[in-house]
DNA sequence: TCCGATCCGTAACAAGCGTTCCGGTAACGG
DNA sequence: CCGTTACCGGAACGCTTGTTACGGATCGGA
């Protein structure tokens, strides 16, 4: 026997490490030397901690679901009343903060290696539609007098409306600042409450 | 002297090449090789018709900023009553039929790839807040006895709403079908039209 | 203490990339 | 009809990429 190495510690600092890399280069720019200069370790350790450049993909666009996943979740148990719940997870959802807005420019690169790689667009599908699923239950604790079609339809157009937000304020982020976006989900929110 | 090329033409086909293969391959099989075979050409005639890749990047989005925005003005044109209009434009926005799927994976490429390149992101800036505009004109003829804060946070949110919903097609087309598209827009025009 | 198994860094590989350059070729003017 | 000139194809270059293989470093157990 001898040393044990890390695993888990390794997959999560890499993927970390390729969110930064993301975030900063582009999709151009993700390569496996600058993900393993930014972990501060070299190519062969990350090749050693996955089997190849997708599986790091794969593994980092999982981890980044399960983060805000869990962000969504303590947002959505903070709100006593469904239509607070309601905001705090859009809101938690879309990019306010700095932190947050490069997390939009890591999804719109997933997004975009999406279009070429079967496994990211059906992490991508999964992902997005949990989500749907979430923005439609809290929708129907809002409004339980709505038809379902109207439930979804609504859903649909809440999720859009924050990820096109994400996506816009990821390369424009004066136009889509902070307080453009509160007040596009606060109105999309009346309208909820109104109808 | 000897023959003229059809510098034009070539510029014109070549972007369209790159669109298909954006489109088709992702912005990784977006290569020089790749276009120059869509096009049924050499790699040599992209680079005597373009001086590098950027440049050839930077003409195709710009035509294709040209195309939706010379059918968003036929689409304005078509409608009498300014709600009408309004409708229309965001319509053919959307990503209804197949080639404009199509267009909206070519979109989000473009996006992810303005994310490392700032001339691509000065585009995308430019040409977007050109549609901001056009949506808050419309919605300003739609509702004058709004403030233009509120004009402006409406054309916002409705801009995101379309842009969300072409992104979340591109990669999901069966969650995000034309009907579900549709319905979106339809609610959040009766949102405008109602309160 | 020393052995041996385990892990990781380094260096090399082939493949593919954007880009350059030159030779053949096609068309126009005389 | 022919010579000149502009144009384009294709091969080559240097570089970077993902991936692999090897050797040294490192720790646990006897």
């Amino acid at each position: 026997m001898a040393r044990r190495r890390d695993l888990q510690g390794h997959q999560e600092r890499l993927s970390a490490a390729t969110w930064s890399v993301l975030a900063e280069h582009g999709l151009a720019g993700l390569t496996l030397r600058a993900v393993a200069e930014r972990a501060g370790c070299s190519t062969g350790l990350v090749l050693h901690t996955f089997p190849d450049k997708q599986a790091l993909l794969v593994h980092a666009r999982t981890l980044l679901h399960e983060r805000t996943a869990a962000r969504a979740d303590a947002a959505q148990a903070s709100g006593l009343e469904p239509l607070d719940a309601l905001r705090a997870v859009l809101m938690q959802a879309a990019s306010g903060s700095d932190d947050k807005r490069e997390e939009a420019r890591v999804w719109v690169g997933f997004l975009a290696a999406a279009l070429a790689d079967p496994e990211l667009a059906r992490l991508h599908q999964a992902h997005n539609r949990a989500f749907l699923r979430r923005i439609q239950h809290l929708l129907a604790a809002c409004r339980p007098d709505w038809s379902q079609d109207q439930t979804m339809r609504s859903a649909t157009a809440l999720v859009s409306l924050v990820e096109g937000l994400n996506a816009l304020a990821a390369v424009d982020p004066e136009t889509y600042s902070a307080a453009a976006q509160q007040a596009a989900i606060e109105a999309a929110l009346h309208q909820i409450r109104a109808e």
